[in-house]
DNA sequence: TGATTTATGTACCGTGCGGTATAATAATGA
DNA sequence: TCATTATTATACCGCACGGTACATAAATCA
């Protein structure tokens, strides 16, 4: 209820803000909104969807975050910085590129399939889906997928040391280890199962990482 | 418009339809909805966009296919049949496997790259992300996903002689072929260019089928 | 021909859509 | 205290949604 402007007040005047203060807290209706379009994808969600779900009224959403086009674009981001870094993550912790690959996997599925959230992905499923009827949304898109190979591959590059150096070069290996994610959210939001994803996981670290 | 009532007229009784006879190809129409559905996504498409496309009036719409949804299951097929079945056929005319994924590959980019078709898959794309709301239609992708594994394995084992018997199981490689499709769909939604696809597949062709 | 059957075109149904005007509320600044 | 600023809640806007009633048109059967 009481809005964070406690902190470090010293005497400094005019720096609180001036109005009314916002009764929620804007990252946190963020996230329920990610779960909305997740689920029923951008066309499938409705206002009235978005608002009960955000604990918020209309005017609320729009003076907050502008109409329903740019709250998804910012559900985009919100979800890339909370559910879609954990793969991520997952990537950097470990220092052996074989290891590092097959985690990227298994959280990608985790993700895919997790309790309490929509199956697939928010970008790879719901937004692609979206993107042909919006020329920015598909260019974000596409920086966005270019960003996780490039992002990928820099992981593969630093680790080349201790990986196998007669296999392929990082920028292919990170490009197919991306695509590989782009086959397990397709399927899982299809409805398959956890043993047919890491079966697929399985395979092609099989292929790419050749014993 | 005269409808395919001729034929073998002979003088049999009772034989021909009795009303007035339909003006539009049942088949044609519906390939215009597949491209409405294709590009718009199930939601954000509205029946005055189908029946636009398709030619006809509501009342027409509902008497041949039921209602939308309906009429989206069968676009489905119907998508299946034309569109997708090309890519199948790439691999069920070319004896070797290796030249025969490398074909399903191209042509899968060919459909999700055609001109005067929407980017993607229907199938991957647009449906794939429908499927969370509606359990049967999950169901439904679910088995078309399982055929196309068991499809493309059946062509690979079928060819087991003229390929690399030290490489990956027909089961293992159909499932990675299959794969790899998703990905091309949904880098292709996403605006990837035909160089992107052709470098993710060949990429890949490089590790399934290993010189 | 006239009765029957099916498809067509138009016009409409109630509902929910995305978005907003307006007034009340709760904070600040002086 | 009182003007100012920003957010809240309510109620509403015009419009498009998915779906259908109904009368007309075009075929067959007898």
């Amino acid at each position: 209820m009481t809005s964070a402007m406690d902190a470090e007040a010293t005497n400094q005047t005019h720096d609180r803000p001036r109005g009314r203060p916002r009764s929620f807290d804007p990252d946190v209706a963020l996230d329920a909104a990610v779960l909305v379009f997740w689920e029923k994808g951008y066309d499938g969600t409705s206002l009235t969807d978005l608002t009960s779900a955000m604990g918020i009224n209309r005017p609320s959403l729009y003076a907050t975050y502008g109409n329903k086009r740019d709250l998804f674009l910012r559900a985009i981001d919100r979800y890339a910085a909370t559910h879609g870094s954990r793969a991520f993550s997952a990537l950097r912790l470990e220092p052996d590129n074989r290891i590092a690959v097959q985690r990227f996997f298994e959280a990608s599925i985790d993700c895919a399939l997790a309790d309490g959230t929509p199956r697939g992905c928010l970008i790879n499923t719901v937004a692609t889906d979206a993107a042909e009827t919006d020329t920015e949304l598909r260019d974000k898109l596409l920086r966005m997928f270019e960003q996780t190979d490039a992002a990928i591959a820099r992981r593969m590059a630093a680790n080349q040391t201790s990986y196998d150096s007669s296999s392929r070069d990082p920028e292919q290996l990170a490009q197919m280890a991306h695509s590989v994610t782009h086959s397990i959210m397709t399927r899982a939001r299809a409805g398959a199962s956890r043993k047919d994803l890491t079966e697929v996981a399985a395979s092609f670290m099989s292929v790419l990482f050749p014993v």
